[in-house]
DNA sequence: GAGAGTGCTGAGAAAAATTCATGGTAAGTA
DNA sequence: TACTTACCATGAATTTTTCTCAGCACTCTC
C-alpha cells in the first residue's frame, strides 16, 4: 500500500522546474500555462509545501522544491529509460558502452578494427568514463569497470587482473642513473597517480626494498597520463604490463624491474542485472572475453591468487 | 522534453503486480477491478508490450512485465521516500542510522548510554548492514560505512582508520607454541575473513616475514566473527586495535605482535548530499566525531599516511 | 505609461478515469 | 455433469479530473 502524490502533477512540476517557467512548461507539455498552474497548486496542496516562490511574473524553486526536484527528476528519468528499453526494438545493432579510459585507449581502441571486421553490422557507441554508472539512469548497455569487482546489483564478468610494473623510456635508462636494484630509483623521478599515491610504496614492499624518497616526484591524475609521462622520459611510472605491451614491444617503454605489484584490482565487464542481452550485446561480450584471454600477458607467467568473478 | 508513459497507469501496474491480481489491486487502490483492467490495457497499448499474461481467471507477469516492474517499483519507491521526507516534520527527534556491524557492536553499542545521557530526547533507530545503501530508496538518515571512502553522490566524513593487528586469547599464548617472531604463527591456526583473504598475506609483508602456511586455517564471514573466534582460543585473527581495545585492556585478547597493517580502509559517517540535517542528525553527527577523536587509539601512536575525507 | 509577458483564479468545457452491466473462463464442489 | 464462485475483458454510461478560457494582477521594458 503506497502513499504517492498525484503523479501527473510531478511530470508538470519537473517540466516547470526545468524550464523555469509555467508558460514554457505548458508549451512543452502541449497544455496552457493555466493548466500548469492548476497542477502545481494541486501538488503543493497535497504536499502542504510551497515548491515555487512566485514574485510577479517569475517563478523560482524554493529550497524544498529544489530538494524534491532532485528525486522527482531521478525517478522520472528511470521510468523514461525503462520505458524506452522496453519499447525499443530488441534487435538493434547498436551497443552503447562506457569504458575505463586507460583500458579504452590502450586495449580496446587498438583492437576495434578487429571487432569491426568480425561484426561489421554492429555499431559500438563508446564513451570513456571513470567511476560507476547507474544503468537505470542511463541508456548505456554495458561498461568496462576498473576496481575490486565488488559491485552491487549488476552482473560482473572478470576480464583481466591489473598487475603493475615500473616502466620508463629507454632514453632515461641510458642517460640517467642506472637501474640495477629497486633502491636505485632514488635517483629518478617517480610518477604517481594522485589518487593512488600508495602504489609505489606497496611496490617497494613487494620488491623487498625500503620505501625510498625519490629525487623528484610527479603527480598526474590518471594512469593514462602517468604512462604517457614515462614515455616522454619524465620519470618512472607504474603501469599495467598488458596495457602497455605494445609500447614495450615497440621499444617505447622498458621495464627496469620485472617485479609485478598485484593491486587486487582488475577490469571487469558489467551490465544490468537480469537484462536480456541483445544479439549485438552478446557478440561484443563474447568477443571481449575471448580476445582478452588471447592477449593476456600474465595468466601463465605470474600465477597469483585467483581473481573472483565478483560475487 | 520527456517521453513518459501514463504515470497513473504505472501506479496501477505496480499494485497489480505486487498483489498478483487486478481485483486485489483494485481493493488496495479503492477502485473496481474493471478500472484496474482498463488502466493496464491503456498502459499495454501505450507500450505496445504485453505486461501480464491472462489465462482464464488468473494473471501473471510476462518477462517484459517483470523487467519493467523492477524499474517502476524503484522509481515509485523513490518518489514515495522523497515525498515522505518533504512532508515529514523537519523537527523529528528520530534519527535512523545504518551501521557497519563490527563498528556497531564494538564501538557504538558500548557508547550508546553516553549518547543517551547527553541527548535523552533523541531516539536512535539503529540498523546493522554491510555494503552501501541508497538514501533515495530508504528512509535511513545516516550511515557508518566501512571502506575506502570513495563513494559518489553522498557526503562523507572520516571517522577512523582501520589498522589491523594480530590478536589471540591469552590462553592460546600460554598453552600453545610461543609467539616470538611472526614466523612462529606457522604453528597456529590463522583466522581469515573469507572475503578478505589477502589480509594475512599483507600483514606478513609488513612484518617483514615470508608468508607462512599456517598449521590450520579458519574462514569466517565477518570481522565480528573472527574476533570472537580469536577470543574463544580458536586461533589468531587480524583485528582493529581500536575496536578491540576493550577486550585487550580487559585481558580477553592479547596482541602478540604490535605490528599494524594499514588496510587503507576506514569507517566513515555518510549521509545524503545536499540534505538539510535535522537538529537530531546534527547532534548525532557531532557527537560521533567528537567521541571518536577521544577514543582513537592510533593517531598519536602510529603515524601513517593521512586519510582523506573522501572527496 | 502603454504594451508584452507571465501567473492566478473560477467557471465551464473537454478529457480521462471509473463504474456498471454483461459475458467469458477456470477451478472447486456437490 | 451441473452449479457456484472468483476472476478478468469489454463497451457504454457516468463521474471525476483536468484543461481551457476569460478576466484580472503584477512587473519589466521601451
Amino acid at each position: 500500500m503506497r502513499q504517492l502524490p498525484p503523479l501527473n502533477a510531478l511530470r508538470t512540476f519537473e517540466a516547470s522546474a526545468r524550464n523555469g517557467s509555467f508558460a514554457a512548461a505548458g508549451k512543452e507539455l502541449f497544455v496552457t500555462a493555466s493548466a500548469v498552474s492548476h497542477q502545481i497548486k494541486t501538488l503543493e496542496d497535497y504536499l502542504g509545501v510551497q515548491l515555487f516562490s512566485r514574485s510577479g511574473r517569475t517563478v523560482e524553486l524554493t529550497p524544498a522544491g529544489q530538494q524534491y526536484l532532485v528525486s522527482v527528476k531521478h525517478a522520472l528519468n528511470e521510468i523514461e529509460v525503462a520505458t524506452h528499453r522496453l519499447t525499443a526494438s530488441k534487435e538493434t545493432n547498436v551497443v552503447q558502452i562506457s569504458v575505463a579510459p586507460n583500458f579504452l585507449t590502450r586495449w580496446l581502441m587498438p583492437r576495434m578494427s578487429r571487432f569491426r571486421e568480425m561484426f561489421p553490422d554492429i555499431e559500438l557507441q563508446i564513451n570513456a568514463s571513470v567511476g560507476l554508472l547507474d544503468f537505470n539512469q542511463s541508456s548505456t548497455d554495458m561498461a568496462v569497470y576498473y576496481g575490486g569487482g565488488e559491485w552491487d546489483d549488476i552482473e560482473v564478468f572478470f576480464l583481466q587482473k591489473v598487475l603493475l610494473v615500473p616502466v620508463c623510456s629507454p632514453k632515461l635508462l641510458e642517460s640517467g642513473h642506472p637501474l640495477q636494484v629497486p633502491g636505485d630509483l632514488r635517483h629518478h623521478t617517480l610518477i604517481y597517480v594522485s589518487t593512488r599515491m600508495w602504489e609505489w610504496e606497496s611496490w617497494f614492499q613487494v620488491a623487498g626494498s625500503e620505501y625510498i624518497t625519490p629525487k623528484d616526484s610527479l603527480q598526474l591524475s590518471s594512469s593514462q597520463l602517468t604512462t604517457a609521462a614515462a614515455q616522454e622520459s619524465l620519470g618512472v611510472a607504474l603501469a599495467d604490463l598488458t596495457l602497455t605491451s605494445r609500447e614495450i614491444s615497440s621499444g617505447n617503454l622498458v621495464v627496469p624491474f620485472d617485479i609485478p605489484l598485484d593491486t587486487r584490482k582488475a577490469f571487469y565487464l558489467v551490465h544490468q542485472k537480469n537484462r536480456p542481452l541483445t544479439v549485438a550485446m552478446k557478440a561484443f561480450k563474447e568477443w571481449l572475453i575471448t580476445e582478452i584471454q588471447a592477449s593476456d600477458v600474465y595468466g601463465a607467467e605470474h600465477s597469483g591468487s585467483l581473481p573472483g568473478t565478483g560475487r
